[in-house]
DNA sequence: ATAGCTGCAAATGCTTTGCAAGGCC
DNA sequence: GGCCTTGCAAAGCATTTGCAGCTAT
């Protein structure tokens, strides 16, 4: 059984996994998405890689499978830019380096990084996340 | 002296004080954003109170003119919603609370919170900021 | 006088949506 | 077969820009 198609197999597994059926090109997306270690991807990024292998999706399909896909707990939107939306693969406990000048973004994992002293969130609110965004530049 | 004349001249000089030329609709902008107590504003946002008051300047110039006080250092873009851009009077060391229902931000002093554990950043890279950001939802 | 600003409207860039044709179970 | 999906193109939003006319110094 060949690379591609094992990497099918879990993507459909996968899929089905969360209710979401196993068309074409969710299994490709997936497929890419998910065969090696955990990425970030913007929408028009990964729409030009999956052009890029010769596959045909159109750019709606890729956000709206990237959003069923976070919908169902298989991505995490991160807000690092108000020019693009992000999608992580790993959907974790972890925060981000983010390099502005190239809208690259890097994991640091959750364990690593500790945040005090948050005040007590106000009235009739409880807090649902805490992002924290490192910003780099060129030294 | 009456309070709106007092606004502006404050705002007049310190435009004068970062290089910007007091025209009517900088001056403007400047008393509505710098006589109170710190505020988060959207340029949208903005442009209604602006509208609301009977001044007339254009949503353009809003934008503009939120980037031109941006780049002289009086007020501070927040990121936190990949549908809007947010701009702040406080300028200083501080972090932010982020009901995303009704897009209010909430400031959290610089001094109450603490990030430990981060790691070095990629080599070649130094650490501009640390942004924090404290999502919370209705209990 | 003149360099700099403003306003309008058009352009941009990312993202979403409506709806007919096609695919999965 | 029936319901869910896709793809295209058009619409949508927030934001930016080009340029002619206006303004602060």
């Amino acid at each position: 059984m060949g690379k591609a198609s094992r990497d099918s197999s879990k993507a459909i597994a996968r899929l089905r996994g969360v209710g979401l059926r196993p068309t074409r090109q969710r299994v490709e997306l997936a497929s890419l998405l998910f065969k090696g270690p955990d990425r970030h991807v913007t929408a028009e990024n990964l729409h030009e890689e999956v052009a890029g292998l010769g596959l045909k999706i159109s750019l709606a399909t890729v956000y709206n499978t990237l959003h069923q896909f976070t919908h169902a707990g298989l991505l995490r939107q991160v807000i690092v830019d108000a020019a693009r939306g992000y999608f992580d693969t790993n959907t974790g406990d972890h925060q981000h380096f983010f390099l502005e000048a190239e809208g690259t973004l890097i994991d640091i994992p959750g364990e690593d990084i500790r945040v005090a002293g948050v005040p007590a969130p106000p009235a009739g609110m409880t807090v649902d996340r805490v992002d924290v965004v490192v910003r780099v530049k060129r030294a």
